[in-house]
DNA sequence: GATCTTATTCGAAGGGTTGGAAGAAGAGCG
DNA sequence: CGCTCTTCTTCCAACCCTTCGAATAAGATC
């Protein structure tokens, strides 16, 4: 049912070839790039040739040639247009504006109404912060190749509709069509998540890698995957959604109603939590924002609090069965961890949970999985999404057309177009 | 890194074009094939001229026509060659002969001496019970496409060695270097999951579906992961090991060292343990033989016993949730549930689990994911092993040649060979 | 300036899929 | 029986993609 076609295989290896350039340290010649992708150095070229053509790569000088041509520096060309993240929370709408190298150019934050927000309000919002955006960096709204937004929840891609939102009562909230006359821009919606895991893929450690997961935890907590160098979606784009596996039968009540899920002991909340059982008396841990416990509870531990070590600890190990599950399951080669979360207590709490992943997890898929901190600067949210705009726009078949048509334009000169 | 040819779409589209005789009722034409896999007409004449030359299709009559040509009526050549699927299990080996149809024709098991086996006995039992199958089926061994072998445990594939045994002491056993001249036929090994999970796609409820889970429960538990049409491995050949999720914290001691793991609850033995727990008197709960006692199990339930059903209630729930974990994680389009504990109590602990599952999983993959029982029949793992070796079969370049090499010898007749 | 060495480009070949024309095979009817 | 109609199959040319190897380009070195 799936329709395999060799202009897939075009489209993968074009992928593959352009994440190599961003991968690289600044200095990835063609050779590398073969080398790297394993791809023909007769296909390399083609491909790059194609990106030089369509703008998105130049050639940047040359390496110093002991001897022999010396081979041109291929790099991203950053001018070639902007990008749009948006990354919906619950309490804000984040929107940075990229380069095509995909580097930070202006960020901006606008708050939510507190409480059960309208699709109105973050369409505004977002619609809003795009504005700003874009006035403030001078940038000309046709330079925008297109705008990637994270919105949490259950996310219809294809549509564009947010069927279901664990912070509001949405359902079926077709933000596309909203946003299509608003922003002008062409548009990609999709969750934190598989946002997240695209940034890692194309800046991250999944550069490098072909199977990977990305553990998001925030607010929400989720992981996203990635099989064979491409994001597993699943068959209604909502794979990864571990944050109600089940880690402790009849355990803590959850926001989804169930009581025991992983995301009632890891996310800001379940730490505050955790933090609040062990330590009752301590005002630091009873505020009414989850981030901001969270980060007194780092300072707490840092200062030596021997109830903030033990909440840290036992977090630890509440992290530590459900990632072995995804170890166990999943048998990826890196397992990337990131966000807020760790942002907060990376330091502390990152050692516990991976010697908790090793009690957990079989010896074969521990040994062949390794676990980082996500690597990826700034918020990886924004990017991601900034990430999807880029890949839609690499997907264009105006820009990148069949090759037939490359070698056509190169004989036929201007000749009869249409 | 991951090559992508061409060749790959054509031995994809090979198996997928394959897959649909086999599902089909017995009477599939190429018309129907080219619906159901949705290639172009073209396309699927070309391959299954391809698997009729090669004699695994034949042209079966026609269909009956209402004016015009009738279609040909396409069915597997039985009679092509034998596969053989062995089931290393603990206790016995239990190996089968199948027709090219995937239909048994001879059934053999061999007891194993209990206790902590060595390869050689296993090597043995299983080249004692193909020797067995041939004779008494009076099969050639030539006749033999080869040979599938389902191990417990992790296995690398492409060197044939069992790696690790949950059962016995058995580390990095070469099974392929001993079984090769002691069989003298193509072999290919596995581990039960996979096994399971292939005898899904080519013979189950797999058939019509691109991403699908398959839970083998029996003395180890464990899922089994394809997406978009193909068997997910991970990076060491060990994803979907699922057995050692942890179900509970600090929950009941697991064979695997740890505590509260998912096999602890729902192998036979963790079953058996439920029941002992609830019936603590109860002198059918205390067997030796955990496949017994679960049988017994259900025969008490099914006479009205009220401590046999509150076990099989608690174990329901006890499997919804961890099943919950993974329509959540893969969202997959069909979850089959299968082998021995299912077999032996099904009817009552499904439905139970199924409601678990409800009560655990997001509201979208569940409402996407059917779970349903293994429609496939006798031993599942015996019939994926054989699977492995008619896949192993179609990828046999002598046999499937590339397209160009049918064209000269269409045209060329039988000249200059070579 | 000739020679060496290495990088790119170019063209042909090889592997795949597909739409459409041409051939094949029954059913129906005069 | 032969013609026509309909539908299935085969065949061919067109197109897409990768890759090998020869030819060309571009510095470094002697």
């Amino acid at each position: 049912m799936i329709r395999r076609t060799s202009q897939d295989i075009r489209r993968l290896n074009r992928f593959e070839v352009l994440r190599r350039v961003y991968a690289g340290p600044g200095a990835m010649s063609r050779q590398d790039v073969a080398a790297a992708t394993g791809l023909s150095f007769a296909t390399v070229a083609n491909l790059t040739a194609e990106l030089l053509e369509a703008g998105v790569l130049v050639e940047a000088g040359h390496e110093e040639s002991g001897g022999g041509r010396p081979r041109a520096r291929l790099a991203v060309n950053a001018e070639r247009g902007a990008l749009i993240g948006v990354d919906i929370a619950e309490t804000s709408v984040h929107a940075e504006l990229f380069d095509l190298a995909l580097t930070v150019r202006h960020s901006v934050e606008r708050p939510l109404p507190p409480g059960d927000v309208r699709p109105s309000d973050v369409v505004d919002a977002l619609a809003g912060a795009v504005g700003e955006l874009l006035a403030a960096s001078g940038t000309d709204r046709a330079r925008v190749l297109g705008a990637g937004v994270s919105v949490p929840g259950m996310v219809e891609r294809e549509g564009g509709v947010s069927s279901f939102s664990p912070y509001w009562s949405w359902h079926e909230v077709p933000l596309r069509a909203l946003l299509d006359e608003r922003l002008g821009l062409p548009l990609w919606l999709d969750n934190p998540l598989r946002a997240s895991t695209v940034a890692e893929m194309w800046c991250g450690a999944g550069r490098e890698v072909d199977d990977l997961v990305v553990l998001t935890l925030r607010a929400g907590v989720g992981a996203g995957i990635a099989i064979g160098g491409q994001l597993y979606r699943g068959f209604t784009n909502s794979a990864g959604e571990w944050g109600h596996t089940c880690l402790a039968l009849d355990g803590r009540p959850c926001t989804c109603g169930n009581r025991g899920c992983v995301e009632a002991y890891v996310s800001l909340r379940g730490i505050a939590e955790t933090w609040r059982e062990l330590a009752p008396g301590d005002a630091r841990a009873t505020g009414p924002d989850d981030a901001v416990t969270v980060a007194a509870l780092a300072r707490a531990a840092d200062a030596g609090d021997p109830a903030a070590a033990a909440a840290i600890d036992r977090i630890g190990r509440y992290l530590g069965a459900p990632v072995a599950t995804l170890v166990n399951l999943v048998n990826p080669q890196v397992v990337v961890v990131g966000n807020q979360v760790v942002d907060l207590l990376g330091e502390r709490l990152l050692p516990v949970a991976y010697e908790a992943v090793g009690r957990h997890a079989l010896a074969l898929p521990h040994r062949a999985a390794t676990l980082c901190r996500s690597t990826v600067p700034h918020n990886p949210v924004t990017l991601g999404a900034a990430t999807f705009a880029l890949e839609g726009f690499l997907d264009d078949r105006e820009v990148f057309g069949p090759v037939s048509r490359m070698r056509k334009a190169a004989k036929g000169g201007a000749g009869a177009g249409g």
